[in-house]
DNA sequence: ATTCTCAAAATGTTATAACAAATAACAAAT
DNA sequence: ATTTGTTATTTGTTATAACATTTTGAGAAT
């Protein structure tokens, strides 16, 4: 018996619980089958690139201006090219990688009249976020902000620019999440996924972080109003402070 | 070929493609070169689908919910697999098509839920895109959006929905590209592309497009004023119009 | 030193085949 | 008649190879 029967066999059943745990309630099988958690499905080799390489632009892994090949991505992830492509195309149809004529695709190199019009798109569309987030937040919801806060703060501190990073991608994410609005979501985060790579170069040379930290505060104490404008405000605030320093790193001799 | 898909197809131009081919001419060693045209580079067989598939969509020729297989739009367009899959997954990502979780591609279902997402979606990039265009406008750009508009009417009272949809879509993106944001533009693009499957449906039955040619009106009037306030008001008011439309047909018992 | 030429390397494009997974269609059993 | 087990078909996934184009770089000519 050829080994791909036991595969088949094994996902057949698996398909066979599934529609037991969902139709049949008074099956006494189905009934000591539910408590079992459900499979984890292996990904597709073209979503696993696509996340390693969100992952990797979101730390700022790449600079500005680098060149992404399908050959390097797909040696450096140990996948053939087509999974590779996939991934990289992808990324640039939402706008997140620069795709040239030729195919290339590039990191964006920011010149100061798209920082310029990213900030604006980005006021309309957090702006949105914050103000339908603060329509619906739950005390828990705002408790939950509070500690990512806190643990944001706590990384300051300790001068851990990476988990900061890290941490202030959650703290926005989080509030937006709230808004229950997926796409709006998704374009928010494909706006910060275009300027990603300059992250590591803003902190912590050019970010007063301490200003940064000022913003969430008020955030915070916005969403605690539950106030949509003034979320908004809030939120914008703390946009236009993110982006000035964006454009003063790019129009720093110090870079290159 | 038992797939509805195909014949979806028949309307539009299916062989034309195939002609990636084409034989480069001898570069001819001409004195008057500077007076012809730009070489109009032969797009590769991917972009190519994309701009089918964008075509075929915004003309409103799939209905909401279709699925569309690689195989399928591969054969209809003659064409083999990876550049129909590159295309329909870029779509994809672009938020355009909907993709499941195993992997099939879909033409948005929208639900009045999703309808009201994508209304404030669009308010938000619309009305910057009109606040930056009124804030550049020329007298020139201004006689061009009447001169479409003045068609659009024209293309309304023969009855020429075909062309209303067609000219509607200039119309607004004109204006918008006066912003001189071509990011905005592309999200803005992809906000409509997700609704397209829906146009010719609202057109002529559920369209008061007597309403919708006042709209326009004032926003010729607010875009001769330069004043981006009102200029973004008109165009918010012809979104919400627009929008009510979709999710009175979505909700009418006539639309499956 | 600069420009030109041309071959080699790099890189994007696309068809194809083998594979895996999901779905549909059908047959059997209760 | 509904459910269940099996089989066939459809459909998505991915590696690969052949191809076309672009880029690179070395060496020759000016």
């Amino acid at each position: 018996m050829p080994c791909g029967f036991v595969k088949t066999f094994n996902s057949f059943v698996i398909c066979c619980i599934k529609k037991y745990t969902e139709t049949n309630e008074r099956n006494i099988v189905a009934k000591s089958l539910s408590s079992i958690a459900p499979v984890e499905r292996s990904k597709t080799l073209g979503r696993q690139v696509l996340g390693e390489l969100r992952a990797a632009i979101m730390a700022g892994r790449f600079s500005p201006g680098e060149k992404l090949t399908i050959r390097a991505v797909a040696s450096a992830l140990d996948v053939s090219m087509t999974p590779a492509r996939e991934a990289l195309y992808n990324l640039a149809a939402e706008g997140v990688l620069d795709m040239r004529e030729n195919g290339s695709v590039y990191i964006h190199e920011l010149k100061e009249e798209r920082i310029l019009e990213l900030l604006k798109i980005r006021l309309a569309l957090e702006g949105l976020a914050a103000r339908e987030a603060a329509k619906w937040v739950t005390a828990k919801q705002i408790s939950q902000a509070e500690d990512l806060n806190n643990q944001l703060n706590k990384a300051d501190h300790s001068h851990n620019f990476k988990k900061l990073i890290n941490l202030n991608w959650q703290f926005h994410f989080y509030i937006y999440s709230i808004s229950d609005m997926p796409q709006l979501l998704r374009m928010i985060e494909g706006c910060w996924l275009m300027a990603g790579s300059y992250l590591n170069v803003i902190y912590p040379e050019f970010g007063k972080v301490d200003e940064g930290l000022k913003n969430h505060e008020r955030i915070i104490k916005a969403l605690k109003s539950k106030k949509p404008d003034r979320l908004e405000a809030a939120v914008c605030n703390d946009i236009e402070y993110a982006m000035s320093s964006l454009v003063s790193v790019i129009n720093s001799n110090t870079f290159k």
